[in-house]
DNA sequence: TGAATCTCGGACAGAAACGGTCGTATACTT
DNA sequence: AAGTATACGACCGTTTCTGTCCGAGATTCA
């Protein structure tokens, strides 16, 4: 499926609603959650988990909140859904205790294992502060605009 | 998570099987079930389906099985996933009936698509040969090997 | 003809991941 | 002290994934 979870998916569109409005102090859980018609309570949980990840910083009490811990520029998707939904890896036997059970026979692996460092590449060129300017929908040519140009 | 599914991979590993078996006329799916230590009643089902989106050709009977349909280099990975685990997309709302439920806000989506696609790009072009032939584990510069140079 | 082998296809059960909620403790501001 | 907001763990319902079972049709071979 190769589909990111929505936890994730939170945790961009919070980020990049923090960027959006960086003249606040601090951004609750509920404001952003309020803004995005997302589950307060679980967006609360994501948040705290991208603060102790160090990509936010928060500040309880009134008035409190979270703030980007660093320039939206230097945060990249993949911190952020690396944080949230933990390493990922395409393969199923993601080679971490034992290896592919029984079968020796994951040839697949390897170069799928490329594949998986090419997303991974995609995805840490891409910062928050990207998401945070939308992309014109069509028209301008965007050849600097290149955000990732790699080889396989 | 980012991950293909179980599925996918075992029906990688049998096109890659396959490919490297072209002498033979036919595989049955207990042969390759047993090659990899894959639970024979499911690899079939895989199997079938894969035969149903054309990327296999079946023969019943006794000494029957699979066969591709094409010549390995013809195949990509992105065929097997999608066969298998039928379209994906990275974003979790896949503006398939209505779009993003309640919140138009989902303005994250637009560049995230942009990232699918890129994904979608490198699995595209690898093909099922590229598994069968393993890449070298180190070494070598892999300068015109590269499968896929893309810019995002 | 009949037996053996293999594909086909649906139904179904167990397991795991996911999404979301609740309750409570803690920290900070006014 | 009161109100607001984070912190954190437990919990549950739903979905998805994985795997199994079973019956039916096709093909080969004796």
């Amino acid at each position: 499926m190769l589909k990111l979870t929505k936890k994730a998916d939170y945790g961009l569109m919070a980020l990049k609603y923090l960027a959006e409005h960086p003249e606040t102090p601090a951004l609750s859980a509920k404001d952003v959650a309020d803004a995005y018609g997302i589950p307060a309570q679980l967006l609360a949980k994501i948040l705290q988990r991208l603060t102790k990840t160090g990509l936010l910083r928060s500040h309880a009490g009134m008035n409190g909140g979270y703030e980007l811990a660093r320039d939206a520029r230097q945060i990249s998707a993949y911190e952020v859904i690396h944080a949230i939904d933990g390493p990922f890896f395409i393969t199923s036997c993601t080679k971490g205790a034992k290896g592919c059970d029984l079968t020796p026979s994951c040839t697949i692996k390897e170069p799928l294992a490329r594949v998986n460092d090419t997303i991974a590449g995609v995805l840490k060129s891409i910062s928050i502060q990207d998401l945070a300017e939308h992309v014109q929908p069509s028209g301008r040519p965007r050849e600097a605009q290149g955000l990732v140009a790699l080889t396989l």
